[in-house]
Parts: structure tokens; sequence; C-alpha cells
DNA sequence: AAAAATCTTGACAAAAAAAATAAAGAATAA
DNA sequence: TTATTCTTTATTTTTTTTGTCAAGATTTTT
């Protein structure tokens, strides 16, 4: 019954890319220090987020991920049901293994809550965005940390 | 973000017990044929119900294990929190793990995601009942097979 | 008292999933 | 052209889950 580190990691890179970069690109590795996540895993993750559209990216010098969109239409049920396949808490319910259900379908009692859970679980998921996360950050007293390319010395 | 099949057939197996059997002495080979599970692997989750309080045990012939409680009074969190250790969807939120809090835990702006999801899971599975499972079995139309002991030939 | 049925305990093994690392390659900016 | 950064695919390691085994203890039945 726990979440993947690839879902709260995700979570985490994405919000780091919001608050200290508001959305632009930002690298791996900067991602990497901030959140004290690998940047090998970060990108491995990333190259799911990318295909599930939350992030674009670009290469070379300078390059880095952005956020295909605001933080406030990201989800952290979006993130989490690109990184963890989807939010369920048991697989016979979930819909992309519906081409092998439950054997028991029929017969099992349980179906109903695994189910109703799953739906609460997503309610709630689908209800916060990486905006508030932000807001949350803010609250809490974290620096907002600029990148260096939006620094200049005078 | 599976429960483990230890959960699920944690919940299926006290649920069999109430149902077939009226919460009394029931034997694993039985649980085991009625619910499609391996007779060993029952045990082994039995042993931790039954360490939780939530079942009693007999040993020999017509031993079996039964109910400590009435349908009514078992939760589906209660027997959850047994076989999966707790209901959380991340283990730095989790009380157990209170020693080894996570150490970013100052910084880390998810936890209240967390915390709440798990507030939400809990709140929910403590709210349905074994009862409630053997309500709805009936309705399903699910057959009641009752106890060979109880049965006399006439 | 003996035999059969049943739970008990702890260890063990197999399988699956998760987590993390690696390396060669492609694109881009300076 | 070179350094930087993402891309892709593979591999390795670790952890968790799932399941099995066997010897032992208890209780009922005969």
């Amino acid at each position: 019954m726990k979440l993947s580190t690839q879902s709260r990691y995700g979570v985490r890179a994405i919000f780091d890319i919001a608050y200290h970069s508001d959305g632009l690109e930002t690298q791996v590795k900067e991602i990497s220090r901030r959140q004290g996540i690998s940047p090998r895993y970060i990108e491995q993750i990333f190259q799911k987020l990318k295909k599930g559209g939350i992030i674009g990216s670009k290469r070379g010098p300078s390059g880095g991920y952005f956020l295909n969109k605001k933080p406030e239409e990201i989800t952290i049920g979006e993130i989490i049901r690109i990184t963890e396949g989807d939010i369920n808490p048991v697989s016979c319910v979930s819909p992309e293994d519906s081409t092998i259900p439950c054997e028991r379908s029929g017969e099992c009692v349980t179906q109903f809550v695994w189910n109703e859970a799953g739906k609460r679980l997503k309610d709630y998921f689908d209800s916060i965005t990486i905006k508030e996360l932000c807001i949350k950050a803010k609250e809490m007293g974290i620096k907002k940390e600029f990148d260096k390319k939006f620094m200049y010395y005078i």
C-alpha cells in the first residue's frame, strides 16, 4: 500500500521545476542536488513524464526539462497515474488490466471495497495541483533558488 | 500503490469464516477450497491475524479458526493494519517509522499530501465492516455453504 | 492409549517488482 | 568544434512479496 519512489520523486521533481525555475528549463543536475535524488533516476522518471505530456525537454547547454502546462493545471493524480500506472489499491479493478479480469469477479465481495477506496484516492489526488504545493512551500518558508541562468552579477 | 495479497486474502478469509461458518471454527482446508488460496499461505496470514486478536484457534479434529468478535465489530481497516503494517501511501509519515523520520521532513512539501491521502483511506477502510461484506454477498447471491459439522443426514 | 486431524512455528526459496546505475548516442548552444 | 545536456536501452542490485516445507504441539475420536 505504498506509492513507489518514482511517484514520490516524480511529484517532487515537477514541483522543483515549478518552484525553483518557474516551470522553465531546469537541468537534472540541479533538481538532483536540491531534491537529493540520483540524477540517473530522475532521468528515468522524466522519460515517462515526458511521454505523459507533463514536461518537455531541450538538449544541449542551457537545455533541460520544462513544464508543458501551468502549475495550476498539473495535478498530483496526473503525475501518479503516469509513474504508477494507475491509482488503485488492487489490480483486479484497474481498467488497464481489464483484459484479464479476476476470475473470481462474480463471487468477489471485496471488489467494491477496493473500487471505492481507489475512487477516494483518485478524487483526492486529482484535487491537488502543483501550484498548491508551491503555495505550501512558500508558507513553509522553503527558499526559492533561482536558476543560475537568470542571475547576473552587478 | 497496491495492497499486498496478504491484505486481500486476509479480508476474504475473515469474510469466509463469518459468512460460511457464522464465525465459528473453520478449517483452513475449507477456506482454501472456497476462496482459492493456498492453505499454507492462509495459515501464515492467520498467525498475524491471531496475534492481532481478530481470530482465535483450536487444534485437533473439528478444530479450526474462529472469529473473536462479531462481524459488525471487525472493520476492513483493522485487518489491513495487521496484514499490511499500516495504512499509509508513504512510510515517512507512518507512526511506526517515526523513529526514523524522513531527513527532509522540514523541507518536504509533499508530506501533507501523503498524510491526507492516508487519512482518507483509513477513514474509508475503518467504516466498512465484515458484516457489510456479508450483506453484500447475500445481495450478490453468493450461496452460503454450511460447515459439514452442522450437517446431519436424515 | 493410540491414531488422526488440525493448528504452530520458524525457516527457507522462488518470483516479481522496485530502485538504481551505466554507457553509448543524438541534439544543441556557444 | 566542443562541451553540455537529454535519450535510449540495458543491466545490476536490492527489496518485497508470495509461497512452500517440515517438524512439533494440541486436541478429539476411537
